[in-house]
Parts: structure tokens; C-alpha cells; sequence
DNA sequence: AAGCAGAGCAACCGCGACCCG
DNA sequence: ACGGGTCGCGGTTGCTCTGCT
């Protein structure tokens, strides 16, 4: 039962069924409809409630925005750490993701899988479904995470986080890099150039690289996002982290970089 | 100040699953 | 068993905002 947005008198447009944002009236009859007679079926509510909408739209703008338990905004650590933990077990079963992510719905997770993850590696042209761009989440990026909460809350990490996120896989290449995660990947990067050839060959799988470039760059990035004066204030790392963890994730973009070239 | 490009997000669409007569 | 109606999910689109030149 598809609408037709053709052409008509005044009349037939007001009968004709609305498309695109909903208005603040539209908001209002929804949420007072469904507050007073539940969710239900969404074509009665459509009806029912006097809107010009389909039954799929009153549903998607009720669960994605007006449903009072929806939580919008800044995707915490915690939360990011589990859509990646998440991800990496169930692939992009977003709903199944967002039933444990309170207040989240699917459709935000899956937003913020495509416009932080997923754009990152089309950026760095890496394949998300790739082998190596698992590790680097699991290896690099979900140890900062785990590392941005401990600092968050001074030490103890209380994050519900799957104990199979990260396992201790020794005798792979990349165990040099996660043993690293409590403090010598975010600083030795800035003073030691040797450190950073040795960190980026660990993701280059021993492949030399540029060492000095790699230093440069991550100077000139850790200059500019100021991460280490952060790494040392929870409260200021908190904050950076939680607007977008992929600011501060200029390391991996370094290592990917290099990686192309391979 | 204006134009442009990219990022972020809300909403739509198509399809498969499920329910019920 | 079958067919129509409805729901839910994942993919995609397009609008708005923001930052850069």
C-alpha cells in the first residue's frame, strides 16, 4: 500500500498521504496517541490518530525519536566499545545490537557505524570485513576505548565489556601492540622516532616503512589534538573521546596509511 | 561574506518474516 | 495450505549543518 504524491487540488493534497520530517503537530498527535492507546498496531495508529502517514513512518519516528526512553546525542565509550564488540560477533544486526545498548535504536548504531567505522576504512581504503581491520578495532582501537574508561573512572574499569573482546593471542604479530595499551603506544610515539618505526611495523607486519614521515605525522597530530595532555586529564580525555573517538584515532589512520602502500 | 564539500542524521524504501482469516 | 495485511530489519537517500577556502 504505497502512497502516490500525485498532483491534485488543495483538497486531495490535504488527503494525501505526508512524506519527509515530521512537523511539531505531527510529533504531538503521535506521542499523544500512543501514550494513550499504546503502541498497537502502527496502520490503526496512522489512522486513528489522524496523521497522513504510513503506519511504517509512525513507527519509525516513534521508536527512532519520540518513544521516552530514547536517548540521543554523544554515544559514551562505554556504548562505542560494545557496538564494536558487538559488531565484530553479530555483523550489522543492528536491532539485535541496539537491545543492548538501552535508549539507543537501531537506526542511530548503525549511523554511527557508517559515518565513524565504516567511512574510516573506505577512507584508508581497508575493507571493514577484513581481517586486519578486525585487529586494528580489536587491537588498538577497543584497548584506547577500555583504556579512555579506566581513566573515566579512575582506574576501575566497570564497562560491561565481553572478556572475549580483547584475548591475550600470544605468538601473533600484533601482540607487541596490545601489550602496549596501558600506557607506551599513546606516548612513545611523540619522543622516540624508533619507537614509532617499531609500532608501525608491527601493523605492517615487519614491513619497513617510513619511519620518519610516521614520526612527523603523529607529531604534528598529537600537536594539534593536544591527546597526550588528555591521556592525563580523565575528565578532558572523557569528553574528547565521546565526541568522536575517531579524532583521536590518528595512530591507526598513520599505520592504515602506510599500510596502502603495501 | 559567499560558495563549496563533507559529515551527520532523519526518514524512506524494499524485502522477508510473521500473523491471521 | 494459501493469500493478504502488517511488522521489523537493513540498506539507501537526501536534507541540514558545519567547517574550510
Amino acid at each position: 500500500m504505497d502512497f502516490d504524491a500525485r498532483a491534485g487540488s488543495n483538497s486531495d493534497v490535504e488527503m494525501e498521504l505526508r512524506k519527509g520530517p515530521w512537523t511539531v503537530e505531527e510529533d504531538l498527535l503521535l506521542a499523544n496517541y500512543v501514550s494513550v492507546h499504546g503502541e498497537g498496531r502502527w496502520d490503526s495508529v496512522a489512522k486513528c490518530s489522524g496523521l497522513r502517514r504510513t503506519g511504517k513512518s509512525c513507527r519509525l519516528r516513534w521508536l527512532n525519536y519520540l518513544r521516552p526512553d530514547v536517548r540521543r546525542g554523544n554515544i559514551t565509550p562505554e556504548e562505542q566499545l560494545l557496538i564494536l564488540e558487538l559488531h565484530s560477533r553479530w555483523g550489522n544486526r543492528w536491532s539485535k545490537i541496539a537491545q543492548l545498548l538501552p535508549g539507543r535504536t537501531d537506526n542511530e548504531i548503525k549511523n554511527y557505524w557508517r559515518t565513524r567505522v565504516q567511512k574510516h576504512a573506505k577512507q584508508l581504503r581497508c575493507d571493514v570485513n577484513s581481517k586486519r581491520f578486525k585487529d586494528m578495532v580489536k587491537y588498538m582501537w577497543m584497548p584506547r576505548l577500555v583504556e579512555r574508561i579506566q581513566a573515566a573512572s579512575g582506574g576501575r574499569c566497570e564497562a560491561s565489556v565481553p572478556q572475549t573482546a580483547w584475548p591475550a593471542e600470544e605468538g601473533t604479530r600484533l601482540v607487541p601492540v596490545a601489550d602496549t595499551t596501558s600506557k607506551s603506544n599513546t606516548v612513545n610515539l611523540s619522543s622516540e622516532s624508533s619507537d614509532a618505526a617499531s609500532a608501525s611495523n608491527y601493523f605492517t607486519g615487519g614491513v619497513e616503512v617510513d619511519a620518519a614521515w610516521f614520526r612527523d605525522t603523529a607529531a604534528a597530530e598529537l600537536s594539534e589534538e593536544g591527546w597526550i595532555e588528555s591521556l592525563r586529564s580523565p575528565g578532558i580525555c572523557d569528553n574528547f573521546w565521546s565526541q568522536d573517538l575517531e579524532q583521536s584515532g590518528w595512530e591507526e589512520c598513520c599505520l592504515w596509511n602506510m599500510e596502502q602502500g603495501l
